[in-house]
DNA sequence: CTTAGTGCAAATCATTTGCAATAAG
DNA sequence: CTTATTGCAAATGATTTGCACTAAG
């Protein structure tokens, strides 16, 4: 919560009622949570839309990051309190059937699916995408970062 | 195009006039694609939810694989044609600024970003996440596949 | 023939936007 | 005060569904 709050403070976010009565629902959660579900816990009443526009920014205050599973069918878009530590970044085990979702402890592929057949996990897949600056990108430091900026 | 038909029959699909022009324009992209992408690639003109409709059909069938690169902001799904040997996945490597994709060889992270690097990629960061049944879900046979039937 | 597949219209669902009212610093 | 933030209504955009019509096998 205080890191949190530090973060949101950092960005010159202000810190309303909602925003704080999100940030400490947030916080119960132990695994990725989708809007709906933090506008659930949340004690304080509130619109869709201020979630909505409140996870926007604790996104880019790098209080929140967004987790994506979408291979499970559902489409919408969960998020997690970010780590203490932002270069460390975990993965997740996505239940195929029960959509349960574990914490996945280092971020190096080898003995990882030995750490999860060990939770007792079946039927072990996994989704791996690179994102970077192509080279044709990279060399046109001018151009706007469509992706960055949205 | 000869496997993609035949996977198409062994699922006892027809092969109608829009199926076959679907497939047609899937197999000259290099990269996945949308479902709008494939629809102005194709000659036949046909409704988009035609389009929806296939390429779920095709998935089923093996035909295709969708990619899901959330990450980039635009929610829509992709898809590519599956490979011959369908236990052979691969990865992507997505370009942040012109979200161009690439196909990354193995699905062994070491020495992968090496690759990347030596494409000219820069900043590369990536997204991985695994997928299996989980302990409880694993103890129950009869529970039905959510995920899997949808 | 017979049933799967198609097109069109209308429905959903998550998310976004415009704008006037409200509250944090 | 001054500007960010809310809430409500309405707009989007991707994907889905209902239903009568058409075409594969």
């Amino acid at each position: 919560m205080k890191l949190s709050i530090e973060r949101l403070r950092a960005s010159g976010l202000k810190l309303t009622r909602q925003r704080l009565a999100l940030l400490h629902a947030a916080i119960g959660f132990s695994s990725p949570f989708t809007t709906d579900e933090l506008r659930a816990a949340s004690l304080a009443e509130m619109d869709l839309v201020t979630i909505y526009r409140c996870l926007a920014k604790f996104v880019e205050a790098e209080v929140l990051v967004t987790c994506d599973f979408g291979q499970l069918g559902d489409r919408t878009v969960r998020y997690e309190i970010a780590p203490e530590d932002l270069s460390h970044h975990h993965h997740h085990v996505i239940c195929t059937s029960c959509h349960r979702v574990d914490p996945v402890r280092s971020c190096v592929l080898e003995g990882q699916d030995e750490d999860l057949r060990r939770l007792g996990y079946k039927g072990i897949t996994h989704k791996l995408e690179f994102f970077g600056l192509c080279p044709a990108c990279a060399k046109k430091p001018t151009r706007r970062r469509k992706a960055l900026s949205a």
